[in-house]
DNA sequence: GTTCTTCGTCGAACCGGTTCGACTCCGAAC
DNA sequence: GTTCGGAGTCGAACCGGTTCGACGAAGAAC
C-alpha cells in the first residue's frame, strides 16, 4: 500500500504538501495539485485511518449498540440500523457495531480506545445500565428512546403520548365507548422500555376525559400465545367495540386470528394500532395506525449525533426531540 | 486521556517498558509490574486505537458488509449477524458494519485504509460483484454463501443440496409418491443466491432417481401473494401429499392458509421446511425441518477469516466448508 | 578474578498521517 | 529601490503506541 510519502517523492513535493492538496487547507498552485493528483491515482493511494485518526484525533467511525433482548420481536431493531447505517455514510461516517451483553463496558471499551467519535444507543429503557457510562465518557452519545434520567444526553424518540392520544381521539370521534388496549408484553414494560408506559397513561388519561371505558392488557410476543391472548381479551369485553394494539408481534398476527373468530373488520371491531411505517409494509397490515417512521428517527439521531461531535463541548445544551407521529387511515375503523 | 506516556512516568519507568508489561512481550520484574498496573488503574489508562493501529498494522476489527435486498425476508439477516458479532468478540474483534449500497467501493474503502483487518461478506449471490474487489483488495475475506467463481477465496455455507435430499428422502420413505416445492421467490433465484438452485436441483434429481413426481414452484415475499400462491399451487395439484417449502416468507405464513383451506397437517399433507433453527423458534413452527444453524455458519465464518488473519499468506488453500445440515422431525409428516 | 549469560530496562526509530512556523519568490505599494 | 504582503512550499514536530538494539547489573562457569 501506496503512503503520503511515496506520493509525495513521485509528485516531486513534500509530504506536507501533498496532505494540503488533499484537504484545501492551504493554497496550492494547480500545477502542483495536478501532480500529486497523478501521483495519488498512479500509485492508488488512500490514506491511511489509524495514522489519521491518530494525528486528528478523529477517526470518522460512529458506535451503535444494539441490544438483543431475546423475546423482542426482532424485525423491529433492524428498522432503525440500515437507516442510521445510510445516514452515517451521507455524512461521512462508518458505523462499529457493537453487540456486547454488557453493554456499559463496550461503552467504555470503544470510547476510552478512541474507536469512535461518537455513540448510538438503540432501545433505551428507563433505567438504562448504559447512560451512566455514555455520561462517563468523553464522547457524545445520543439515545434512540427515552429514558427517566436524561441529564446531559440527547434524545430522539417517537412522541407515544401524542400517538396513544391521537388513537383514542380518532376512535372517540367515531363513537365508540368501550376500548381494549393491548399493550407490550409484561416483561418489556417491567424492563422499563418508557414507550410502553407512556402510550399506555396517555391513552387511559385521554379515555378518562372523554369518559370512555378503556381495558388495559398485555400482550405476547409469541405464537401460539398471542392468539390464546387476544381470544382471551375479546371473549372478557364482548361490549368493546375498539380495539387499539400497542405490540408489533400481536398485530402481525391478528387478521388470522380475528378471521378465524369470525371477527369482520371494520364492521364488528375497530382496530387501530401503532407501528412503523416499514413494519406495516413489510406485513401488508390493513390497520388504520399512526406510524413511527423508524428511519426518520434513525436520521435524525444520527445528524444530530455528528452535530454534537462536529461543534464539540460547545453545543449548547442537550435537546430532546420528540418526533410527532402521523396517522394512516386505513379504514380499519367505522 | 492518559497516555502510556502518562503511565511511564507516574509508575518512574520508560514508555517501552510500559508497553512491554502490558504485553509480556519482554520480562519484566514482578515490581515493576506491580507499579505499572497500579499507574494504569490510577490514571484509567486505555492505548488509543489509532495509535495501536498505527504501529502493529492491524486494526482488530473486522468489516461487515451487508446488502439489504428490498424484497427479501429481513429477519432472516439478523440470524446471521449477531453471531458473527459474538463470535468476533470472543475472538477480540470489533465489527464494521456497511451497508453501503456499492458494495465493491465500500471493500475498497474500508480495506485500502486499514480500517479492517479482514472482511466477512454475507448473503453472497452467484455472481458477486463484490469478490472482485474482495480478490483485488490485501485483505483476506470470507464468504457466508456460495458464489459461482470462488477462486482464492473462503466461504463456508449450509449444504443445501444434501439438506434437499435429506427431505426427499424423507418424504419418499414414507411412501408419498407427487411432492410439491415451493422454492424461493422467482427474482430471488435470479438474482442468483445459489442456495435456490442447489436446493431445487438437488430435490429434483433425488425425486428422478426415485420416480416420484416433484412440482416446483417459486413462492413469495410478502402478504397477500403469499397466501394466493399456496391456494394455486395446492389447487393445481390435488394428487400431491407431500409439500416442500424452501422459503422464509411463506413457511411462517403457511399455518394460518392451511387451517383456512382445511387442510390437515400431516393427515392430509406432509409438509417438510428448511429453515434456520432460531427463525423456527421464533415463529414457533411446527414442522419438520432441516435445520440451517445460522448462528453456526457465522461462527465458523468468523473463526476461519480470523485464523487467516493470523496465518497472514502462509495460510495455505481457500477453503470451502458445506456446513452438513440437521433434520429435526416436528411430526408434520406421516 | 575474569569472562560469559541472562535478566530487566531504556532510548530511539518507526508506523503514516496533519499542522505550524518559516522561508522563498514575486508583484504591488510608496 | 526598498518594504510589505500573500501565494506556494518545505521541514520538523507531533499524535500514541510498538519494537529493536544496546547496556548495566547480577549470577554462573572456569
Amino acid at each position: 500500500m501506496a503512503t503520503i510519502e511515496d506520493v509525495a517523492r513521485q509528485a516531486g513535493v513534500s509530504r506536507s504538501t501533498v496532505s494540503y492538496a488533499l484537504s484545501g487547507k492551504r493554497t496550492i498552485s494547480s500545477d502542483t495539485r495536478r501532480r500529486v493528483q497523478q501521483a495519488i491515482s498512479d500509485l492508488g493511494f488512500t490514506p491511511n485511518a489509524g495514522a489519521r485518526a491518530l494525528a486528528t484525533s478523529q477517526t470518522m467511525v460512529l458506535g451503535l449498540l444494539l441490544q438483543f433482548h431475546q423475546d423482542e420481536f426482532a424485525p423491529a431493531m433492524l428498522q432503525y440500523v440500515l437507516p442510521i447505517s445510510m445516514q452515517a455514510r451521507e455524512l461521512g461516517y462508518d458505523i462499529l457495531m457493537v453487540t456486547d451483553p454488557d453493554g456499559p463496558s463496550a461503552i467504555h471499551r470503544i470510547a476510552d480506545s478512541h474507536m469512535v467519535d461518537g455513540i448510538v444507543l438503540l432501545d433505551v429503557t428507563a433505567d438504562d445500565p448504559r447512560l451512566e457510562a455514555l455520561r462517563a465518557v468523553s464522547k457524545p452519545g445520543v439515545l434512540l428512546g427515552l429514558a427517566r434520567d436524561t441529564r446531559g444526553l440527547d434524545i430522539v424518540d417517537l412522541d407515544f403520548g401524542e400517538a396513544a392520544r391521537m388513537l383514542v381521539d380518532h376512535l372517540q370521534e367515531r363513537g365508540h365507548r368501550e376500548l381494549l388496549l393491548i399493550a407490550p408484553p409484561q416483561h418489556v414494560v417491567d424492563r422499563g422500555g418508557s414507550y410502553a408506559w407512556r402510550f399506555r397513561d396517555a391513552a387511559v388519561e385521554r379515555a378518562a376525559r372523554y369518559g370512555l371505558q378503556i381495558h388495559v392488557y398485555h400482550g405476547e410476543s409469541r405464537q401460539p400465545a398471542i392468539a390464546e391472548s387476544v381470544h382471551a381479551v375479546l371473549d372478557a369485553h364482548p361490549g368493546a367495540t375498539g380495539l387499539i394494539v400497542h405490540n408489533d408481534a400481536t398485530i402481525a398476527a391478528l387478521p388470522p386470528i380475528l378471521r378465524e373468530r369470525g371477527v369482520r373488520v371494520p364492521d364488528d371491531l375497530s382496530v387501530v394500532s401503532l407501528y412503523s411505517r416499514d413494519f406495516g409494509e413489510e406485513f401488508s397490515l390493513p390497520y388504520t395506525a399512526v406510524e413511527s417512521a423508524a428511519d426518520d428517527l434513525g436520521r435524525q439521531a444520527v445528524s444530530r449525533l455528528i452535530a454534537r461531535i462536529a461543534s464539540a463541548a460547545d453545543a449548547g445544551p442537550p435537546i430532546l426531540r420528540f418526533v410527532a407521529p402521523v396517522l394512516r387511515d386505513r379504514g380499519s375503523t367505522r
